[in-house]
DNA sequence: CGAGTTTGACCAGCGC
DNA sequence: GCGCTGGTCAAACTCG
């Protein structure tokens, strides 16, 4: 991911040279216009907006070629991907020690999770540091991690999963210096439930939430179910209703329409489909496109010249 | 008034 | 054994 992101800033650097020297083009023209008739004068407008066309044309291809690129890395990242998780599928689990995971200290692990979020984002990084937090979640069972994407200027913690949550303790950790939020579930007094919600350290928009354990009733159905809070509820997100071992980034401002069964699907492939349909609904959707547009004309600006 | 949240205190595991 | 750290408890507090 650092090297699409270096081709981005790249390919940002080459589109302001381009939009710079096209911008001035108007200019020069204008210095000329003393000496110039009515008849001329519209001509001249015409080709002040042909070449700004022009312009608009090349920072679309530009732009479209850049998103392919980025399309293209990412496929090639994602199979990637999918070697290692397959390749760690077959080598851990098995191979765990018996330890009670209740009582085993968490802190390396909390650690590790927090690596996760940094392998998602820095595809840089080696296969073995990227097997070993698999490893770990592997061993752990009914143990559930969900990334969330959130508003960044939002402090609060609470993520709508459809269970109703009561919050037992709040602690700011070592790694994070954002506070990391306790809840066990209260939709029913037999439920062991447990979550953690914290932010990510490395990009507080993105919330980590983690289950542990497994509901002993049925998920309810309706968002009333919710508890009541006296924060702005944040987060909205498609509830898990098994628990799996993956990772799941969910942007929740744009909810994608799962269509596969999340409890019938295999964690690799559920993950794969996850990330597939993300990157289709977020490449085919034109709000996403011209929100990329208008970051990058807003770099292209920012480098320019006045 | 009851349910939920906040927050400081406490406990237990781990490394040195 | 001691200190550090994550996880939990529970009294005080808030809100509808």
């Amino acid at each position: 991911m650092e090297s699409i992101t270096m081709e981005q800033s790249s390919l940002s650097l080459d589109l302001s040279v381009g939009s710079h020297w096209l911008s001035h083009q108007p200019m020069k023209a204008t210095r000329n216009s003393n000496a110039i008739t009515s008849g001329e004068s519209k001509s001249k407008e015409v080709v002040n907006l042909r070449a700004e066309l022009n312009r608009m044309n090349e920072e679309n291809e530009r732009l479209s070629e850049m998103l392919q690129n980025m399309c293209e890395k990412y496929s090639a990242l994602q199979s990637q991907m999918m070697d290692i998780m397959s390749e760690s599928g077959s080598e851990g689990g098995s191979a765990a020690p018996e330890t009670s995971p209740e009582k085993k200290r968490k802190r390396h692990n909390s650690k590790t999770q927090n690596e996760i979020v940094s392998n998602a984002m820095d595809q840089s990084i080696s296969s073995d540091e990227c097997l070993k937090p698999i490893k770990d979640d592997q061993i752990k069972s009914k143990i559930t991690k969900v990334y969330v994407q959130t508003n960044p200027s939002d402090t609060s913690l609470i993520v709508k999963d459809g269970y109703q949550w009561r919050k037992y303790g709040q602690k700011v950790t070592r790694d994070n210096p954002c506070p990391r939020a306790y809840f066990r579930c209260s939709f029913a007094p037999t439920c062991q439930v447990k979550k953690k919600v914290q932010r990510s350290a490395e990009n507080q928009s993105i919330v980590e939430v983690t289950y542990e354990g497994e509901h002993t009733h049925n998920a309810p159905t309706s968002q009333s179910d919710t508890p009541k809070v006296k924060n702005n509820v944040v987060a909205n997100f498609v509830p898990v209703s098994k628990p799996v071992t993956d990772e799941h980034i969910i942007n929740i401002k744009k909810k994608p329409h799962l269509d596969f069964d999340l409890s019938a699907t295999p964690p690799a492939e559920l993950q794969y489909q996850l990330v597939e349909q993300m990157a289709s609904s977020l490449t085919k959707d034109p709000g996403f496109t011209a929100a990329l547009a208008s970051a990058i004309s807003g770099k292209i600006l920012s480098f320019s010249p006045n």
